[in-house]
DNA sequence: AGCACGCCGACT
DNA sequence: GTCGGCGTGCTC
């Protein structure tokens, strides 16, 4: 023990802590530490001639784990910190696994074992491979744009087992977001490629973690199918990123750790010099925008022969509405009772759980709001509860009000997906009706069980929010209701257009697959507005040129840069003035407008008053480098909390 | 970030 | 007098 070096631990605000290593140990290497009365996992940063801190003081490493982190993966490190305006540390726990633990012996498997099943490629999927596979060895990001239907997965598969055969030992990874990781959803890719899948995501225990990321630091593991977080898992030898759905805001990180997967694969795609495919059937403007750029290449897949065929989009113009009920116009409830006659299928949209929204008095106007949020409680009848949405807060429906203890004066304001259940099932008492929402599928076994009954006929009006969008297939689906398309219209948020057009895409394309056309209401107070437009006209690149224009002309991402500083406490004077004193450091910039501090949309959360800052600048400034310069000088008080979102999803 | 240490209010 | 709130500092 002879030598010191400088190690990066997965400490968040600690980074760098200085050992004793032995003289075998080198740079890179994946070390054991010891620290207060812990073991971690760290990586050799540097070798150091003397340390800072008096040589008595320095503790020696525990062990050397026989592995080391690839040259890519420390720049990969880096570069994640620089972008996100992280402290090291804080990227080195996304990267390292909690427990630590002598790996198993791993054997390594061979090349001819890991592919079977591979459907033969129509014309335009082949075309599509051959095209990705002409940079099979550079970097490129290729946006795949095809419909569902199209086969997207399938040229996956080829261009992935004809990687895996052409370069021995090489990785690859498939990311998916979180809700796409279900059995089912898995159960073809597993058939494909047998038992060399490694499925990552926040499912799996702590255990299977440590296993997993040491078969892929080994070199082990081959594919690598997970959510988000699998893009730091410690590849040696990555020869293709594959984003499924690219446009889904799940690759997002809202929370605790901000970070976008997407945008965070690109740049490890970048600096392994591998080829990343962005695919999706409604990709992202950004994305849209950097392939009208030349900066990715696109790719187009084209229907099947056979496939989905459009529905037809009719809107319906809600301020004209002369149904008895306030949600359900004539025009929605002739179609349904015309499908149900045909004995076919119906889906009503709604992407809002629970009965109502809002419990009122009528008598003293006292709103039911959560006690640790500034939001409102959402009843939800069935459990007999008012629920807040964003805590566990819940409380028994009252049955009188809080504020003026009149008994008889609350009522439900607003639907909700149960409120729409109630009222179809008035109207059409012979139907068999099935509500999903995400609450309804907490076991896994719930979720196979109701799909069956959807599949199995056994259902005529399925009602749901937006987990209804995604993935699944029902052949005897024919009509689609939206019943509140302005849900997420109108909004200020950055990215609530471009949003709401791919959900209520998604969800009309539910409608009418295989021989019958679909049909699809949507329900709107805003009939004029450039996506219900652009809906009602199957005119994607009509909503895309709008969108296009409305960012360049409000000089909105991805035509500036944006950058959040979210300050958080539990006391709303301590949070305010400390978002205030940020605000009057920042350095001037003629680039560069700090906004705020303003009180953000949710303004209390989970008993934390929440302020933002916003800081916007031009596009080809860099606002990373500008901001941690001016954060340097601020000291944030251990009861606050302070956490920058870099290309923040949401500003308000 | 956690976790330990230490300094002032309220309660048996 | 002590129990414990959280403010401050340290991790090699």
């Amino acid at each position: 023990m002879h030598k010191i070096a400088r190690i990066l631990v997965p400490i968040n605000h600690i980074d760098f802590l200085d050992y004793l290593i032995p003289e075998e140990a080198n740079i890179n290497d994946f070390v054991e530490v010891p620290i207060k009365n812990k073991k971690l996992i760290g990586i050799i940063w540097s070798i150091l001639d003397v340390s800072e801190v008096p040589i008595e003081k320095l503790k020696p490493i525990s062990n050397l784990l026989g592995y080391s982190a690839s040259a890519n993966m420390r720049i990969f490190l880096e570069k994640v910190a620089e972008y996100n305006i992280f402290p090291i540390g804080k990227v080195a726990k996304l990267v390292i696994p909690a427990i630590v633990k002598t790996p198993k012996k791993i054997r390594i498997t061979k090349n001819s074992e890991l592919i079977h099943n591979i459907k033969p490629l129509n014309e335009s999927q082949e075309k599509a491979a051959k095209k990705i596979l002409e940079y099979k060895d550079t970097y490129k990001a290729i946006l795949l744009e095809g419909v569902t239907g199209s086969g997207k997965t399938e040229v996956y598969f080829h261009v992935i087992s004809k990687i895996l055969l052409e370069k021995p030992n090489s990785q690859i990874l498939l990311l998916l977001p979180e809700i796409l990781l279900t059995a089912q959803g898995l159960t073809r890719i597993t058939k494909a490629f047998g038992d060399n899948i490694y499925v990552w995501h926040s499912g799996i225990t702590p255990a299977q973690k440590r296993d997993m990321w040491f078969e892929v630091l080994s070199g082990k593991a081959r594919i690598i199918i997970g959510a988000r977080s699998a893009l730091f898992l410690p590849f040696q030898n990555l020869s293709l990123i594959i984003i499924d759905e690219e446009h889904d805001s799940s690759y997002k990180q809202e929370e605790g750790v901000v970070y976008n997967a997407r945008d965070m694969a690109v740049m490890r795609a970048h600096i392994e010099s591998i080829p990343i495919i962005l695919a999706s059937a409604t990709p992202s403007i950004e994305t849209i925008l950097n392939a009208k750029l030349g900066k990715y290449e696109k790719v187009h897949l084209a229907a099947r022969f056979g496939g989905a065929v459009m529905p037809d989009i009719k809107i319906v113009d809600m301020t004209q509405n002369k149904s008895e009920s306030k949600w359900l116009s004539d025009r929605l409830l002739e179609a349904v009772k015309a499908k149900l006659a045909k004995k076919e299928q119906v889906m009503l949209f709604l992407n809002r759980k629970g009965y109502a929204p809002l419990t009122l008095c009528r008598a003293c106007s006292y709103r039911f709001m959560c006690d640790v949020c500034s939001s409102w409680l959402v009843e939800h009848r069935k459990e007999r509860k008012l629920k807040c949405h964003h805590c566990g807060y819940k409380i028994p429906i009252p049955k009188v009000c809080f504020g003026c203890k009149e008994e008889n004066t609350l009522v439900a304001l607003g639907p909700g997906v149960e409120r729409i259940e109630e009222e179809i099932k008035k109207i059409f008492n012979e139907a068999r009706v099935l509500t999903l929402t995400k609450d309804s599928l907490k076991k896994s076994s719930d979720n196979d069980e109701y799909l069956n009954k959807i599949l199995d006929n056994e259902v005529d009006i399925l009602i749901g929010t937006q987990l209804l969008a995604k993935g699944h297939h029902f052949p005897r689906l024919t009509l689609v209701g939206v019943i509140d398309a302005d849900v997420g219209i109108g909004g200020a948020e950055i990215k609530g257009a471009e949003r709401t057009y791919q959900l209520l895409h998604q969800v009309s394309g539910r409608a009418g697959r295989e021989q019958i056309k679909g049909e699809v209401y949507i329900q709107t107070y805003y009939p004029k507005n450039h996506i219900i437009l652009s809906l009602k006209d199957n005119n994607p690149e009509h909503f895309i040129e709008s969108e296009i224009s409305v960012r360049e002309q409000s000089e909105m991402p991805p035509f500036a840069r944006l950058a959040s500083i979210l300050i958080t406490g539990s006391k709303l004077e301590q949070a305010e003035n400390f978002a205030r004193k940020v605000v009057s450091v920042a350095p001037l910039y003629e680039k560069v407008q700090v906004l705020g501090p303003v009180s953000a949309s949710l303004s209390r959360l989970k008993g934390r008053y929440r302020f933002r800052i916003l800081v916007k600048s031009e596009k080809n400034f860099n606002i990373q480098h500008y901001i941690r310069s001016w954060l340097e000088q601020i000291k944030v008080p251990s009861y606050l909390h302070l956490k920058v979102d870099v290309d923040p999803y949401n500003c308000l």
